[in-house]
DNA sequence: AGCAGATGTCATATT
DNA sequence: CCAATATGACATCTG
């Protein structure tokens, strides 16, 4: 099977190694090499270890009572309840805690098969994927993140991955195996992995999917009464395989994964200390955890349905859980193959340029390393650039989703969301960033992506995540179609709500953007009118300014020789002695026949002081 | 590293 | 009142 039993030696080295190369990753993070020391690794690897005895050991009893509970349970496909079961009890596999290497911790117990239903889901899930090499924790976590004993802090959002009850919501459903859906795939929708990986990328990016993952995890944990159990993963980590007998049950519809990118999300939120544990302890499951178990998330074969591994593999705090993200979106491109590539770890890992998940073993191993590979493979540096952006973004997204979860799963956990038809669903976009003051900006998540998305001129985000989702329709059609067309290709189409809320959002956003430009197209045009309107007025203004200065001039002029005349008709007049009147001491006056006479100015001035 | 412009998106106002 | 559109604000990307 599966079995991702490697030597722990191996593992340990494969570890190490991996370690190495993600710490190269990770020093954007600002960590510091010192953390990546081998010395210090090995160091506190055996701390983790001891620490992680101690747990397990106290944890035993808990854990005990859980797989006996769990075992008991058996998921009710209507209902999505887990009901009392008479499954037997599978034998308790080696704890994986005692693993050499603290973050090999993923080694988990195997689950042989309790039930015959687990068994089958165990095949299927070899069949599926071959796999593959353990998921190992990419290195052990820095000092500072050194695993802390508590359990409280387990996050019941890690259980769902186990519990991939999800498969009850018909979102998630939806969203995990949207290839299922004949109109949901376009055959054409095999897009090169790396396209579909982005599409992917793009898709968990949205705020809203996220948003309805978490709802729905966290509804499935709320009904299943796991989300309450406050157990570390690492608790649970043995008993992982208790869970898995349920799968089967669930195989057609269900998708466990679900919950791992929401998971992975914790990666941020959960303190170091928790994650290390989580990946410690994943279950075995996980082996394929890495693409495959996205895959298996979204792209639930009916044939294959295997549950894949909840694996968390939660693989440790540095980049792994990147690179984890980064594989999901990868298998939405096996989809397209007929048949999952995932027998071959390798091989898959090779295909997929960007899968370069900590999952995917060993030349994953390193997300900088599988990056040269990759580019070995033909892949450009600005393609492997644009890929460690991708990593980048995803950890901010998971991050966001995180939070999302914490904070804003409580209201929209309210789990009639699932229900809701596409059109209801709220704009967990908005409502969330409201709810969330933090994540206010669930988008900017998105954006970093765009820098990938800017270098891959190929595909619009919206069209990526369209074709993640298998829908059938061009981007352009879902934004430019007018209303009454669209609803009519809705309603033709049998669509899932995922796929609704999907287009429903591309062609909001599409037409927002549209308007967006639209508006500023307007603007610049505005503000160019008024800068025209001001040049023109402004070469009025100078014409004017010239006008006035030649009316000035004129009348000036004009004054000048109205003056001259005035003197020389004074020049010329005499009195009755023959002497010439002084302009100073007369001045003409006109009545109103036209008749004019010499006033003396003194007199003038003498009547205007008598008044 | 910092800056300015372009762009996408959201929230809200307007139509 | 609702849906579509317009727009301001913000964050990010890009050169």
């Amino acid at each position: 099977m599966m079995e991702v039993e490697l030597s722990s030696a191996h593992r340990s080295q494969q570890d190490m190694n991996l370690i190495d190369i993600l710490w190269r990753q990770d020093i954007d993070l600002g960590a510091e090499r010192e953390v990546f020391d081998l010395s210090l690794r090995q160091k506190e690897d055996e701390l983790r270890r001891q620490r992680e005895l101690e747990e397990g050991k106290r944890l035993h009893l808990l854990r005990e009572q859980d797989k006996a509970l769990l075992e008991q349970l058996e998921l009710d496909k209507e209902t999505g309840e887990f009901m009392p079961c008479l499954l037997p009890s599978e034998p308790e596999l080696p704890n994986t805690d005692t693993a050499p290497e603290g973050y090999q911790n993923t080694i988990f117990s195997r689950v042989d098969g309790d039930a015959l239903s687990f068994d089958e889901c165990m095949q299927l899930l070899a069949e599926t994927f071959p796999l593959v090499e353990t998921i190992e924790l990419p290195h052990p976590p820095p000092a500072h993140i050194m695993p802390s004993p508590s359990i409280g802090n387990s996050r019941p959002d890690m259980l769902t991955s186990q519990q991939s009850p999800v498969a009850q919501n018909p979102m998630l459903s939806a969203l995990l195996a949207p290839h299922k859906a004949p109109t949901a795939v376009p055959a054409s929708l095999d897009p090169a992995p790396a396209d579909v990986e982005q599409g992917w990328m793009e898709l968990l990016s949205l705020h809203e999917l996220q948003q309805y993952l978490k709802m729905q995890v966290s509804d499935i944990l709320d009904q299943n009464g796991y989300t309450s159990t406050s157990m570390p993963l690492e608790v649970q980590d043995p008993n992982y395989s208790f869970y898995l007998p349920e799968l089967p049950d669930l195989v057609t519809n269900i998708e466990i994964t679900p919950p791992v990118p929401l998971i992975n999300n914790f990666k941020g939120m959960v303190p170091p200390d928790n994650l290390n544990q989580m990946t410690l302890k994943a279950p075995e499951l996980n082996t394929t955890y890495t693409t495959d178990s996205l895959c298996k998330l979204f792209y639930t074969d009916p044939s294959n349905t295997k549950p894949s591994s909840p694996m968390l593999s939660y693989n440790s705090n540095e980049g792994y859980p990147q690179e984890e993200v980064r594989h999901k979106p990868l298998e939405p491109s096996e989809i397209n193959l007929p048949q999952f590539s995932l027998t071959d770890g390798h091989k898959t890992a090779t295909e997929f340029p960007d899968s370069d998940s900590g999952l995917s073993m060993d030349n994953v191993s390193s997300p900088k390393k599988s990056h040269q590979d990759d580019s070995s493979m033909g892949y450009s540096d600005s393609d492997l650039e644009e890929m460690d952006s991708n990593r980048s973004e995803y950890r901010e997204m998971f991050l966001l989703s995180l939070h999302g979860e914490e904070q804003q799963s409580s209201p929209y956990n309210t789990g009639t969301v699932s229900h809701l038809p596409a059109d209801s669903l709220p704009y967990p976009k908005s409502e969330l960033v409201e709810g969330n003051g933090h994540n206010q900006r669930p988008f900017t998540k998105d954006k970093p992506r765009r820098r990938s998305a800017g270098c891959q001129s190929r595909l619009s985000r919206d069209e990526q995540r369209a074709k993640a989702l298998g829908i059938p329709f061009a981007v352009e059609l879902i934004i430019n179609l007018p209303v009454d067309d669209f609803n009519e290709l809705m309603s033709k189409h049998q669509l899932n709500e995922v796929q609704l809320f999907l287009i429903r959002d591309i062609r909001r956003r599409g037409k927002n953007k549209a308007a967006a430009q639209n508006c500023r197209k307007r603007k610049m045009e505005s503000i160019s009118g008024l800068e025209g309107e001001l040049e023109a007025l402004c070469k009025k203004k100078a014409h004017l300014l010239r006008e006035s200065a030649q009316r000035n001039g004129s009348l000036k002029e004009l004054k000048e020789q109205l003056g001259s005349l005035y003197l020389e008709v004074f020049s010329r007049l005499r009195d009755e002695e023959g002497k010439p009147y002084s302009p100073s001491d007369y001045s003409f006056q006109q009545t109103s026949d036209g008749s004019m006479f010499l006033v003396p100015r003194v007199k003038k001035t003498l009547k205007g002081e008598d008044k």
